[in-house]
DNA sequence: GGCTTTGTTTTATA
DNA sequence: GTATAAAACAAAGC
């Protein structure tokens, strides 16, 4: 479930730390997780790290890019001698790297290594030149993302698309919010505590929104993003750090994981269902 | 061993 | 082509 300020807490410790270094071997134990010409990026010096939707790119010297998607349980983790054994979290897989768990080891120059630990495959890494990233679809039709952060690489949405984008649709407004073609880097863990803050039930269509609504929820996304990046994003799956430490949101989630308890605003109760095939809460009581 | 998990892609339908 | 719904896919933990 990493989503936007996941993969934003990952590109700002990459940016920290990883950034500077050459790339002089690469492990992969799983072909299918690292594609494209590994040759290329071998030598190179990391100069940039970007974030596009819930997509991380790691660019280097020559032109050439790594794209990487962490879909469900993926980790990148950097260390070096300094930062070795910073606390690294359980969710690694232990203490040492690499885990059983580590598909593609990096090794970095001056004695650094960076680790891409996934415990269920889903994720993926891709070397390609930068030019031709954006003929990726996935990000050729990442659509608009909420501005959290000063270094942005997307399209920023505005209130005025948010408008359009939902009251031109027939789908439940959380469904709406998840799509990342009209709105990226959204989750299920934001979508349904964004639409908890703003007080909104979650099968509603996005076209029976009203202007008051509309805003509430722009700014209910804004509100829980930048939340979450203030804790470092939310570990209750796997997600950790570029240091391979647990974020702290999942402590302070309004309503995602909470089916039978007490809602935290008034004194419904969390009810969880189905929608668009994915689980959703909500509190029946105060979300109108 | 069936069920669940999510982000994304693919296929089907109106 | 468009909009939407539903299913498929990945792997592992319980």
């Amino acid at each position: 479930m990493p989503e936007l300020p996941e993969i934003e807490t990952v590109k700002l410790g990459l940016q920290k730390y990883l950034v500077g270094h050459k790339i002089e071997k690469i492990e992969i134990k799983i072909p299918k997780m690292l594609t494209g010409p590994q040759k290329q990026i071998l030598g190179t010096k990391i100069t940039k790290i970007k974030r596009i939707g819930k997509g991380l790119i790691i660019e280097f010297d020559n032109g050439f890019a790594l794209a990487v998607h962490f879909k469900m349980t993926g980790q990148l983790v950097f260390q070096d001698k300094n930062t070795k054994g910073l606390s690294l979290s359980k969710k690694v897989g232990g203490e040492i790297l690499p885990s059983k768990y580590s598909h593609i080891i990096f090794t970095l120059d001056k004695g650094a290594m960076l680790y891409y630990n996934d415990l269920r495959q889903f994720g993926w890494m891709k070397i390609l030149k930068k030019d031709d990233l954006m003929q990726m679809p996935f990000f050729s039709q990442m659509g608009p993302e909420p501005k959290v952060s000063s270094d942005f690489s997307g399209k920023e949405l505005t209130l005025d698309y948010f408008k359009n984008v939902l009251l031109k649709s027939n789908l439940a407004v959380k469904i709406i919010l998840m799509d990342q073609k009209k709105i990226g880097g959204i989750g299920n863990i934001y979508a349904n505590d964004a639409l908890f803050l703003a007080k909104i039930d979650p099968r509603r269509k996005g076209k029976s929104l009203n202007v008051t609504e509309l805003k509430k929820l722009y700014d209910a996304i804004f509100t829980v993003i930048k939340k979450s990046l203030s804790f470092g994003g939310s570990s209750d799956e796997n997600f950790v750090n570029a240091l391979g430490q647990d974020g702290n949101y999942q402590k302070h989630a309004l309503v995602y994981g909470k089916q039978g308890k007490k809602c935290s605003v008034c004194n419904g109760i969390i009810e969880k269902i189905q929608l668009g095939g994915r689980g959703t809460y909500f509190c029946p009581k105060h979300q109108k």
